[in-house]
RNA sequence: GCCGAGAUAGCCAAGUAGUACGGCGGCCGUCUCGAAAACGGCUACGCGCAAGCGUGCGGGGGUUCGAAUCCCUCUCUCGGCGCCA
């Protein structure tokens, strides 16, 4: 959600942002339903003033013993206007909400402008890539090969898009947790594990409508949505809730599964692990005084480059471009993992400043005194690891000519030092 | 799942139909070299430059001229019983 004195005063900053962002949405439609909601205020309140001052008449004529049947009547038709008014201003209530939740965030000056990913800038390059002198295999085959997936089988009791994992690959996905865990709990992130289905009032606050439909699976009979990432219960975690502004910044290591329908994804990376509807993520939120925010954004962006040099895994920093960003997000970076059986950088990692955007719909404000006003604070996100991600890009950068896996030294001692699968 | 008791402001808490009692904590001020104590003000949210007005007693609905208060319903918490990894 946007701050309405800023739709209000100045609508030309959304428009530009609706022109950077490519996004159809009728912004009139907004600003005049938000000036019947502002008109309907100033009239039911007026309505209740009245409402109010009669029924103190009522009261203190009961109380003296006076007859106050004449006022009875006046309070009477005064309740019955307010009720009608009342309902007229619920339905605007409702066209003003609807399109205030799915404008989306504003755009930052930094951000490439530009209608897809061909718009998206290289920030940099870590490590090189890697070179083999026998031929190499993708993930699929390397995992056949060694028997640490089962694909035709989780088709078979789930449908596509799922896997079972096998042998040592569920003790890399393991160890890849436990150390992600330990890198962040070092840089005084607090721990988290989440709750894996949350309500639509949570949902709601961190994700945008048309996301519903295309990544959250909604349990059946019940008012539960299962979690596309942690980020999503990491937000809505603090909801509603007045922060002391010394509490802040507060960094969130959440651990979670992540279930997405990947609906917009037909034919796209159909094969293997990379993409999937269930996986396991890190994921790195914090909340922060919004003149933080950018730093803290950097900050974030550090500490995954800093994880996947220790990994050894070769990846670019990539500023994607207006077009190619999330509706949450204002600025966001893309780390791209180099994967040698695509010989390409694929996604790992996306680290977001979503501004006040999500503060907003779930009503997270902080203050430093008692009697200051209140101030929405930002929140971020950013993925530390998304398992499955980086399990395709070790298979694939760190195979074998023989075969086998390499582990990544940092991991040999959670995987008992383990040195090759 | 069943039975019982609850949910009032940051915390505690009074209030069984007629303007939301009071306390604690916090913030600001007076006093002081400074602090403590004492005293005064402020301390939920919305609209408004402000004066002010409105909303708010777990959520939703109903009864009533009028609901924190009566009725229905849902959610959550606590206690007891049952079931369960």
């Amino acid at each position: 959600m946007l701050d309405p004195k800023l739709i209000k005063e100045k609508p030309q900053v959304i428009r530009d942002m609706l022109k950077a962002r490519a996004v159809d949405f009728d912004l009139d439609a907004l600003i005049e339903s938000d000036q019947k909601r502002r008109g309907f205020i100033l009239k039911t309140d007026e309505l209740r003033k009245k409402k109010n001052q009669v029924a103190l008449e009522i009261s203190q004529k009961k109380k003296a013993g006076e007859d106050a049947s004449s006022i009875l009547s006046e309070m009477k038709t005064v309740s019955s206007e307010l009720s009608k008014l009342e309902s007229e201003q619920e339905s605007v209530e409702k066209t003003y909400s609807k399109l205030a939740l799915t404008i989306p965030n504003l755009v930052h000056e930094s951000v490439p402008i530009g209608v897809d990913e061909n718009a998206n800038k290289e920030i940099k390059k870590w490590g090189e890539i890697p070179s083999f002198d026998f031929k190499i295999n993708d993930h699929i085959d390397i995992s056949e090969n060694l028997d640490l997936v089962d694909l035709e089988r989780a088709a078979k009791v789930a449908g596509a898009r799922f896997y079972y994992l096998k042998n040592d690959l569920v003790r890399l996905n393991q160890s890849l947790i436990h150390y992600g865990l330990d890198f962040l709990a070092k840089k005084e992130y607090s721990l988290v594990q989440p709750p894996y289905m949350i309500n639509h009032e949570s949902m709601e606050g961190a994700v945008i409508a048309d996301d519903f439909e295309e990544v959250i699976y909604k349990i059946e009979d019940e008012d539960l949505y299962m979690i596309g990432t942690s980020e999503h219960a990491m937000a809505a975690m603090r909801a509603k809730e007045i922060l002391e502004g010394k509490e802040l910044p507060l960094r969130y290591a959440g651990v979670s599964p992540c279930f997405r329908k990947e609906a917009g994804a037909h034919g796209r990376d159909q094969k293997g692990i990379f993409r999937v509807h269930q996986f396991d993520k890190i994921e790195q939120f914090v909340f922060t005084r919004p003149e933080d925010s950018w730093k803290e954004h950097e900050k974030m962006l550090a500490v995954a480059e800093e994880f996947y040099q220790n990994l050894e895994i070769s990846h670019r920093v990539m500023l994607l471009s207006s077009g190619d960003m999330g509706k949450v997000s204002a600025k966001t970076y893309d780390i791209e993992a180099w994967m040698a059986g695509q010989n390409a950088y694929r996604e790992i990692v996306s680290c977001s400043n979503c501004l006040d955007y999500q503060a907003r719909r779930l009503k997270i404000r902080f203050r430093d005194k008692t009697n200051e006003d209140t101030q929405y604070l930002h929140t971020l996100n950013s993925t530390l690891i998304a398992t499955t991600r980086v399990m395709v890009s070790i298979m694939e950068n760190f195979q074998t000519k023989d075969g086998h896996i390499r582990i990544p030294s940092v991991l040999q001692s959670y995987m008992g030092n383990q040195k090759e699968i």
